[in-house]
DNA sequence: TACTTGGCTGGTAACGATAACATGGACGAA
DNA sequence: TTCGTCCATGTTATCGTTACCAGCCAAGTA
């Protein structure tokens, strides 16, 4: 009964409805003008015919793919899940879509990344963290929309900016250590050169012991980032045998001071008593583990939110300049620390 | 110097290199044969005019987006997103790339989602779990297009399937925990009526208690899934005090186990010597916290590796019929149970 | 009555790449 | 030499929708 027909399009639609293709196309538009009846006639008809809306064709006639490009580190990290799950909320009102890829904490993945995304023609770009490749840089910059860096402050911002101060969040966690009498305080992270935002938060660690007069030979590192459970225990193990004398440390994310506390755990090693610890991101694990974790929120589901809303400003024109929204992330004191 | 000029097309970059469009399309595609000098001098002019290949355009006249179409319940999983990651990483070999949407767990919100994402005519489309509405059933069987349905093993499969049995692999760990010397066995998940695969769990953990002549009085639930570590610890102090007498617990998920067994330590109830506790989906936490937990290694990575596989060979045509591939659950033993 | 106004609908020509087919020249075999 | 083959490149038409511009008609206004 049926040869292998091709998929119906609008003017197969327009001809079962009785009407033009180009009201076909407005009765799939929310806010085209078409009369009640027509548009349900229309649908009708469509649903008749299975047809399905043709996006590719759409985007390249109108210019509009209603994609919000979005690269993030890692997919398996619950603060970016975050960003990237309020972002989507608060773009998906306006028929906006993510389209979401990770550089594995990589510029250079980043940089072909990032070019594959934009032959895809997005609304809008928005990238985590504000260090890039020069040619990441100039393509976000020639690419003709809205460019967001979040989770960090850019000296040099390509165009919109929603983060924070990764270092000076740090700081602030020192101070409070240093004020309630911790000296011999330690760093735990991964290795520099490629998680810029851990690269910040150990650079803050190390500028706030020095401001307190105090020397910072405590820095583990503990292999690529991002730093798991695993390496966090491990790197407190060579931290207990270099650095016996250690009386606090702070680790670069919840995870790995996750596994520093078990560590102790298994060693014996009471905390916060014998040592205290820190961590980063206020995960759901440092709210319920045992001691309950110090941490740091950084809010990132507000990032995600208030990016969602600053490109909707900004489609909407109602942006001039570049946007700068700054995060005041929120030191978290529990059981781990005094 | 700048007027509001048009980005650069193909006939721009064709121009500039003294050769015509459809040789400057060619040197954009990997194995299109054109000359060595040929691609260069059509690269290099690219490059000067800052030339960004619009997909658009090639989607709509190649009737190819090269998008593989994926659903998961929440981004914010550890499970789905090592699924995502290695689906991802097995098809952008070919150049694929994921459209990533998540469901929050509603079969109404994956009929949306579905939609919207078959708009995009992608080349494949991947969805989380076997139940869905009516109409994403209809949506997904005239797609045209290889479906694959994972972490579940459907009944009445629409298309492909790479999965398991939820079930079984709870009943695994009744039978483990039955043959060990437990009895009062209870089970702490979200509420069924949502997540299918949960409910597929608790369903194979009372039909497993009933084959061991066991009742299955001692179940709770936790509220919408997924269940947080917060949820599970709720859940583990309801239990305790509903059903004193519970010698052992399975847990939806290892973050709802965890949750119980910090709940345990907060009450001074030792695990697992006055109470066994067993989770589902091996997350990086239950191999670290002390005591270890005891759960299921769904193999989520895979899931997605051999999703990844199985739609590259359906693409290349080397598979006939619908392909069904049957991951089996491991039971990890630790010391959150004996 | 004549003339706006505004809501609804239709016709036509793109959007920018590429599938399909055609062509021209280099090269080797007969 | 002559013909066939293959590689590199060009020409033409098209993918399916929608921007743009009209046009029509009913209702409101002067």
């Amino acid at each position: 009964m049926h040869n292998i027909r091709k998929p119906p399009t609008m003017a197969d639609v327009a001809h079962r409805a009785g009407v033009s293709p180009m009201t076909v196309s407005r009765a799939f538009k929310r806010e085209a003008s078409v009369s009640r009846e027509t548009r349900e006639a229309v649908l009708r008809a469509a649903d008749e015919l299975g047809y399905v809306f043709d996006s590719t064709a759409s985007n390249l006639r109108s210019q509009r793919t209603d994609f919000i490009a979005v690269t993030i580190p890692s997919i398996n990290n619950a603060n970016f899940a975050d960003t990237v799950r309020a972002l989507s909320d608060g773009v998906s009102e306006r028929g906006l879509q993510i389209l979401l890829g990770y550089t594995n904490y990589d510029v250079q993945e980043e940089e072909r990344l990032v070019e594959q995304l934009l032959r895809r023609k997005p609304e809008a770009i928005v990238v985590t963290g504000g260090k890039h490749t020069p040619r990441t840089r100039k393509l976000l910059t020639n690419a003709g929309i809205p460019v967001i860096e979040t989770w960090d402050l850019p000296e040099e911002p390509i165009g919109h900016v929603v983060g924070f101060s990764n270092a000076q969040a740090v700081r602030e966690m020192v101070d409070h250590f240093v004020a309630v009498g911790y000296r011999n305080i330690a760093f735990i992270g991964g290795d520099a050169s490629r998680d810029t935002r851990g690269a910040d938060r150990r650079a803050g660690f190390i500028a706030a012991m020095k401001d307190h007069g105090l020397d910072a030979p405590r820095l583990i590192a503990a292999g690529p980032p991002p730093i798991s459970m695993r390496e966090g225990a491990n790197a407190m193990g060579q931290l207990l045998e270099r650095f016996p004398d250690t009386d606090a440390v702070i680790c670069v994310s919840d995870l790995s001071a996750y596994g520093a506390i078990t560590e102790c755990q298994r060693r014996g090693i009471a905390v916060p008593e014998k040592i205290a610890i820190g961590g980063f991101g206020d995960y759901e694990i440092g709210a319920i583990c045992v001691p309950s974790l110090t941490t740091i929120n950084a809010f990132a589901s507000e990032i995600g939110g208030k990016t969602a809303k600053l490109i909707l400003d900004v489609l909407d024109g109602k942006l001039g300049e570049p946007g700068r929204v700054t995060i005041r992330p929120d030191l978290i004191l529990r059981q781990s620390s005094l």
